[in-house]
DNA sequence: GTCATCATGTAAGCCGTTACATGATTGC
DNA sequence: GCAATCATGTAACGGCTTACATGATGAC
């Protein structure tokens, strides 16, 4: 689930350990409040096995020479803080071929890719994906989500040697059916944007946000 | 977590493990799906503690003698299965008064009370709590939640240095926005129920469920 | 007699955490 | 020079899973 992560950030940019951790944590939700004695391993873990390796802290990568300004990002970054930002002892890690293959190989694993963490860590990187892929993880998603909800309706309904639920239980499995039907609902809405070819998935309309 | 959803299913009647472990998966959403592994070693530790006891299978517990028909369950029992299901090598635990009071301990402890499992499962053995704990256990939830949903927001808003994402992302912290929003007006429903001292809890209407 | 289900347990391992230790750089 | 933040790591431990092992009972 980190690894996955981590190679899917890495795929997008070349980043170190501690800038690492702050897209994750930005990446809320699924992830957010990963620790450092847990992230550090994992980069371990996958420079020994080839997926990622660090960068030669003397010859930058990026494509254009760091002679000046970094295209449009510098406008901003002279305003928080000083440029050139650079060289402390930070490692910069970079995604590898393997690594590569890696990252789709963990995005298509049924292992663990139902539940909600999974599938959320899953969706943020499904672009690596190609439609096919991405339908079968959509469906994968729709299945155990309506087999949750069954179960939830069932357990609600009362049917038999069913005992009573107290107020707070019974309010609690009620928000859990409410919330996966949304859930349900929204998934369904992938599957036809994903279907539909175009990718217009930004549907919620949502009461209007003016306030922010 | 499992300690606390042992103790708080114990607390109600006397069961052993296997019995256990169906309650808790009735209870999903939080706790389903746990697994013997993890079960039987968490009633050892319990019952080394001292928070629960083994009966003696030769003197069964109940207030009334185990002569013929056991209340209105026997009618119902009998139609899926046989009478007197009993007396396998199964182990029956009981909760003790120390068990109880770390039941409650455990119910109001700050450790993990936040998460969307630590708060199901202590919102599922409320009752054991006063209001007043019962109260602070929704505003702490609420805290938690209004921070997550200020996360997402800002995650969400096109501020300065923010990369910008792609649909997949966008369209997950949307949904987490949403969702994060009706968990905020459900704990507010219930501290709101809970000030007004009337446990009308079970607000959610719905739209109507006539499917089944 | 054999299969499904009930019932209890152990061992190995995964994935993560907390707490700790260390040090570089920059702003003041 | 000192504090804040950036930055990397290790050690111990926690909680849960999987896979395995075992056996009793009841249905057919």
């Amino acid at each position: 689930m980190l690894e996955l992560a981590i190679l899917g950030l890495l795929h997008e940019e070349s980043l170190h350990g501690y800038e690492l951790k702050k897209r994750l944590d930005e990446m809320l939700g699924a992830l957010a409040g990963v620790s450092y004695g847990s992230l550090y391993p994992a980069l371990r873990r996958l420079e020994r096995a080839g997926a990622i390796e660090a960068l030669d802290p003397a010859e930058p990568v990026s494509p254009f020479p760091v002679t000046g300004s970094i295209s449009g990002e510098t406008a901003a970054a002279r305003v928080r803080r000083r440029l050139t930002p650079s060289r402390r002892k930070r490692k910069e890690y970079r995604i590898t071929d393997p690594g590569v293959a890696l990252l789709q190989e963990l995005l298509e694993a049924e292992q663990g890719a139902d539940d909600d963490r999974g599938f959320a860590v899953r969706l943020a990187f499904c672009r690596y994906l190609d439609t096919e892929a991405r339908l079968q993880l959509f469906e994968r998603r729709r299945a155990w989500l309506a087999e949750k909800l069954d179960r939830v309706r069932n357990a609600l309904t009362p049917t038999g040697n069913r005992r009573r639920l107290d107020l707070y239980t019974r309010s609690l499995m009620e928000h859990d059916d409410e919330v996966t039907r949304r859930d349900l609902e929204w998934v369904d809405a992938l599957i036809a944007a994903e279907r539909a070819g175009a990718h217009e998935v930004s549907h919620t309309p949502i009461t209007s946000r003016e306030g922010q």
